[in-house]
DNA sequence: TTGAAAGCGCTAACAA
DNA sequence: TTGTTAGCGCTTTCAA
């Protein structure tokens, strides 16, 4: 039932290389204190072999995996899918690997899985928080973590690296193209619990005011974690309030509303979301989208954790990268 | 620049129960050989103090990491998107965690990647095969290892489980759906380097010869690794054998030829894909898709893989799931 | 420049 | 039922 992996251990090498273990591990970890022929000797066997130290063994006493942790919130969203990929590929390219878990929108969850990434002992943390004001800094400890698309209760924020995008101003762009594509009754659909969310909830109501168009309270709709009710809302907006512009606060919420708008056949609402894919530009139903520098944040974001990995006392600092509006129809 | 994290050990707990580290381990393995009494004293201040116990510790000994290594061949593919989010939930569930690792359809970044994921000891490993011929009986040697989508060389895959769909059907009808909308010149483009674009190819033949359609060799493209030349295919497919149906053989390659469609405004073109993502509704072009069973194969290659880590004796299966046709157009 | 030995946190065989 | 102890594979003092 149990079974052991006949790897190859520091014994075997020190006694194949005719040395002690410790002058191995000294080869191995390019320390002091050894001859240049005694190293290239156990090198050669260690190459020989296909000798791996056990990067266990070693965490016992280093606490060093070249792990990194990342949380995101809802693996169905089309920004985490990018930046996750980001984060991945960057981190490959340290030499590092990453465990990825999903907290569901869920506070509970989101620190189960800080505590299970640190019970791997990752060397860095990547968060998407769920924004309810956890005590990061006793959840964390002392892991060196970088928050992106979300900030960390307010009054944290300053305590960590956090990477933004300007939401405000891309939902203002996004809106306003709206209107500019002639829509005067916009609706829109975001999530309550995010600071993105209400952040973009704020650029809708800048670009209202911009273009002099009435706020009217009941064309906002804020989705619950779950987004249950989502399709409800959107048909309220098209059927109840008749709007000819609806503004989803992300992706999840554009396909309620597209399956709605199809449902109802609507085609000539106008609709802006933030996120971009490829798949947008076959759409039938044109989408103004507002396209995220996801790519950069995933890398920023690693190169961040690595630096904070190396220099745990550099001052924590906010990031706010700006969006590009995708204008179509 | 080295610190280390102030952890409760077995110690500390063994000290504040006033027992032996022994009695501690017995309590938290819940081995036999200790009493009631004992058990709960030690328990609560386990809980009191949030003591973890050191995985890495564990691990020296035991080999036991609760981590499953994934390896997917293309990240920006959609099948792979969804099955890695499948397993990144049933693991959950398990209370494994899983590492990601993209092998970019290049054999020698799969072998390292293997590598890497036995290297962190992952339990178990579910790897999309890039489908040369390593040799993986070496590679991964005892660790439980599950194949998905791609067989491992022919002659190896009855010695490992592995998780497939019916290409060839699948592949059939989507074709025929094209041929019955009115296709009569339909060009393909898959890929060369998994045996499920080889598969998907004779899927196309058979429909081909179903329908009583001539079979031209130049309609037929097999894109390379890095599809680099997959659109001047798309395009030669349009401009050069004005074909009047295409048959991409998975997304990335829709992609292509989606947009080689759009910039020669040929609309009419009648087009079909393997995979499927709820995007496609709304498309302008419809698509016609094969849908794949992309939760079932990624809680199946979970549940497969935790039971051989059980078990690690059973003897190997392949399985292959039929696969769904969404008409559209 | 080297090796012996202690110890990282844990499990398990063995003794008591 | 409990504790003592060896040892997992490694790094790092400390002595030689």
């Amino acid at each position: 039932m149990d079974f052991q992996k006949p790897r190859v251990t520091i014994n075997e090498i020190a006694e194949l290389a005719g040395v002690s273990i410790a002058t191995v591990s000294r080869a191995l970890n390019n320390r002091p204190g050894i001859s240049q022929k005694t190293k290239e000797k156990v090198q050669r066997i260690i190459t020989q072999t296909g000798y791996q130290p056990n990067i266990f063994a070693r965490n016992i006493r280093e606490h060093q995996t070249k792990l990194i942790g990342l949380i995101i919130s809802d693996a169905s969203n089309e920004f985490f899918k990018q930046v996750s990929r980001a984060v991945q590929d960057q981190a490959a390219l340290a030499g590092y690997s990453v465990i990825m878990l999903n907290s569901d929108e869920n506070p509970a969850e989101e620190m189960q899985a800080i505590q299970i990434l640190r019970h791997y002992d990752v060397s860095g943390l990547i968060i998407a928080s769920t924004d309810t004001h956890l005590d990061y800094h006793q959840l964390v400890g002392d892991t060196p973590t970088v928050f992106f698309d979300r900030a960390p209760s307010p009054d944290k924020q300053s305590q960590f690296d956090t990477l933004l995008v300007n939401n405000v101003s891309g939902a203002e762009l996004a809106v306003s193209e709206l209107i500019r594509q002639g829509a005067s009754k916009i609706g829109i659909l975001s999530s309550g619990v995010s600071t993105a969310g209400k952040e973009r909830q704020q650029g809708y109501l800048k670009a209202l005011a911009e273009y002099h168009l009435p706020l009217d309270q009941n064309l906002i709709y804020t989705s619950d974690v779950k987004q249950i009710k989502a399709l409800d809302y959107a048909h309220e907006l098209l059927m109840t309030h008749h709007c000819d512009g609806i503004f989803a606060a992300d992706n999840t919420l554009l396909l309620v509303v597209l399956q709605e708008i199809k449902l109802l056949h609507r085609p000539n609402i106008k609709v802006a979301t933030f996120d971009n894919t490829a798949w947008f530009d076959y759409f039938k139903q044109p989408v103004i989208s507002v396209k995220q520098p996801t790519a950069t944040i995933g890398h920023q974001a690693v190169d961040l954790v690595l630096k904070r990995i190396k220099e745990p006392t550099l001052p924590a600092k906010t990031r706010r990268f700006s969006v590009q509006l995708i204008r179509r129809g």
